[in-house]
DNA sequence: TTGTAAGCGTTATCAG
DNA sequence: CTGATAACGCTTACAA
């Protein structure tokens, strides 16, 4: 069906090796132009397409990359992917994208993983990369990292209480967290801030808790948790997808955003800044993160036996209210 | 290095084949169950991983599938993929990630491609498939697909119209388009909509070109068009993304949304739904798309031959505020 | 029920 | 500068 080297070899009476040495176009190799020439022209031709797996097969090296996270709905996470995907596409590589819950150790998703032929993998989410059964070059991000691979660490705490003591100090007297009960609650950094800010000064905490991580179940949850215990006048959300539909929750029950209720978010998503007014968040470095990370994973391809890389990134908060 | 059907042949004395047969588990293929045990057991204790390059090679199946869009910065294409990508990943397939411009035939993006191992590809974009090189099953959407391959039509026409009526017939008196120059645009069902009802109702057409499909890029489009020739009361915006920069660069010179001038986006992303008041919008129906043309790509892999699939889906207005 | 042999399309190696 | 040959790890087809 397809053309093959042999092909194209055959029909010049020349061997496979040198028309693969004329379309690799190596400088070690040495080709007389007349020959270069006319495979290239042949090759052109009979609509030539090298195979990846025979290459794959025989290199070792399929020129793929994935990028693993929690969850591909979330908008944050798209994000990155996007700029993992334009990175990769600069240096010729491939993106696979997946997803990866602590939970679902066994599920289709990380299944899938197993058989992956990959250069390299890049996850998103502490911790997370103990769970993907590969054994070639892992680079974690995000809060709390792994120890084990490579990591471009996200430290979230100081700008989590800078948000926190932001709510307080412009007068709010109730300040609730918004969040997605996880497993690693105790190590996430907007939660200890939260807790520590509020304990340090003395104030009752109170966590509103959100199903799953999407706007829509925000948004019915904060109206439920208004009618019965009434309105805090600050929330600390856990995202900016959850800020949004809390956000929009409030708005639905006509309740003011600021003027009644303060809202800070965390991750920086583009849709912070077109809402109105745009909404406060902790902006994450997502384009540093990225480019450290796939820069760590590309050193890390040519040398195996680096030592660990590791980079700590701040984020900041940005108050637009 | 790593652990192959032969290793574990060696290891316990019996065929590769013997062994591909127990791991493969096809019905076919008749095992004693003590050996099928002990290749089972050898295997999870030696940390088998299949070769998918070498499968690949002899199969001609990646179980890969390429998901083509113009851009996957724009929230719309996140949207589809994200539905593409749980749907390939229930079938046991990858998702590939790539972007296509017409213009950039050559480019890095679309040059990948040429290597690329796929067993399909699904692209949105009318007609963008003609510039994709290869040889397999595609399947276009979008509005006005491509004629050669099976194709999930999205007529954009009737609801543009009805989003263009409502404006007008709601009171304003100066409708514009805002939308990106494009090579198609006489193909547009948006602005073909929109050009055809000014005319009949006898109203002068007024254009508001952004130099690219971002948000930010509405947003300054908008604000200069607007000291400069004035407000219209009813815009018409050819995405969401447009349409939310435009409502942000709106609210930035302190026009109210929608008393002073009525916002219509089209694509239905979610994020129309989270702003303040919720914005109108044309929704194609994502899901419905997805679904269906993954299902003639599935149909196509089974069977090469088929006659040419395709299926025009409406999109429907929706008004909010 | 299990084994043998051949080959998928490339590239690496060494010889000419 | 070019060619022959042997892998790479797996599956298909056929034999035992």
């Amino acid at each position: 069906m397809a053309v093959t080297l042999k092909d194209i070899a055959e029909y010049l009476n020349v061997s496979k090796m040198t028309v693969s040495r004329v379309l690799n176009n190596r400088p070690s190799d040495f080709i007389t132009e007349a020959t270069r020439q006319r495979v290239w022209e042949a090759a052109r031709k009979m609509g030539y397409v090298p195979n990846r797996a025979a290459r794959a097969l025989v290199t070792g090296q399929t020129r793929q990359i994935a990028f693993l996270s929690p969850s591909m709905g979330s908008r944050f996470f798209q994000e990155v992917a996007y700029h993992f995907h334009q990175l990769l596409l600069n240096d010729q590589y491939e993106m696979v994208s997946g997803e990866l819950e602590p939970q679902q150790k066994d599920s289709k998703h990380s299944r899938g993983l197993a058989n992956l032929g990959l250069d390299g993998i890049l996850v998103y989410g502490g911790q997370l990369g103990s769970f993907i059964p590969y054994r070639g070059p892992i680079v974690n991000m995000g809060p709390h990292c792994s120890e084990t691979f490579d990591a471009v660490n996200v430290d979230l705490y100081p700008a989590s209480r800078q948000a926190v003591e932001s709510l307080l100090d412009s007068g709010a007297k109730r300040v609730a967290h918004v969040l997605t009960p996880g497993t690693q609650q105790e190590f996430d950094d907007r939660y200890r801030a939260y807790t520590h800010v509020l304990r340090e000064r003395g104030k009752k905490e109170e966590y509103i808790l959100t199903p799953d991580w999407s706007r829509s179940a925000a948004r019915e949850t904060i109206q439920t948790h208004v009618k019965k215990h009434g309105c805090p006048d600050g929330l600390f959300c856990a995202n900016d997808d959850i800020a949004i539909g809390t956000y929009r929750g409030l708005r639905d029950m006509q309740i003011g955003v600021p003027d009644q209720v303060r809202l800070i978010g965390c991750d920086g998503i583009e849709d912070t800044q077109y809402l109105d007014p745009p909404m406060s968040t902790i902006v994450q470095p997502i384009q540093e993160m990225c480019i450290t990370a796939w820069d760590f994973l590309k050193r890390r391809l040519k040398k195996g036996n680096l030592p660990r890389q590791t980079k700590t990134l701040e984020a900041r908060l940005v108050i637009r209210d």
